[in-house]
DNA sequence: TCATCATTTAGTCTATTGCCTAATTACCTT
DNA sequence: AAGGTAATTAGGCAATAGACTAAATGATGA
């Protein structure tokens, strides 16, 4: 029987770091909601706000450094797009660590895991 | 039957705000993971971190109006103790308005409860 | 090739954040 | 009432965030 290996990414305080920063602006969290439901051009985007588009690119970089959208550049417009498990796994993640009424699930949860496997 | 009626918060957009604005902050993160384990008195906060007392004051204002804390005189102390349900909320809200993934769950979730009632 | 459009980079300005020290308030003890 | 401890408020300062305009980059199409 194959074991699947799940990737548990090594994260870096700093990461989590970039997260909260970025999240902490109502103009990027704007920008995540509409990627939620399709993928953007930066002008596309821009557009959404009443604010220069190069602040709008700023945002957005900060966002990308963050790990929270990805872009790809196609001919001349750049799209981007939301990455989901980022903001999940960090979200999820510091919830847990700051919520220990989710531990005692947790640990359950583990030797569930292992008396299983045995 | 008792119908349980959930008290849903109404929830400005300014709420949302300060708890973003309040997580974005590496300190105050650790000040929440220290009441995490356990309430603490001003002082004892102060104890833990390299920065000045009225410093650490001003982050659990900051956290405080966020209403991830909650403060309570007794005597010449003040303790601090965590407010699980706001992070928890606001978190959880977030991430459902960002990721549609899991809408189509709690979609399928309210069907059956209300499939249930019937 | 040249003009145009989408986007980002560079440089500047202002407001806010986060830190500090000093002063104040509130409470407890003697 | 006086002195001491806990905590916050006040005021000041340096660094950063977030906005803008102008300029640069890179792709498209006449």
């Amino acid at each position: 029987m194959m074991t699947r290996l799940i990737a548990r990414a090594k994260w870096s305080v700093m990461d989590i770091q970039r997260v909260f920063e970025a999240l902490s602006s109502v103009t990027r969290r704007k920008i995540l909601a509409y990627l939620s439901e399709t993928d953007l051009t930066a002008g596309e985007i821009a557009q959404r706000f009443d604010i220069s588009k190069p602040s709008v690119s700023q945002h957005l970089s900060v966002l990308e450094s963050a790990g929270l959208v990805a872009s790809e550049k196609r001919g001349q417009f750049v799209h981007y797009r939301l990455v989901r498990d980022n903001l999940l796994n960090t979200l999820n993640g510091y919830v847990q660590e700051v919520c220990p009424v989710s531990r005692p699930l947790k640990k359950e949860s583990e030797k569930l895991a292992k008396s299983r496997r045995s």
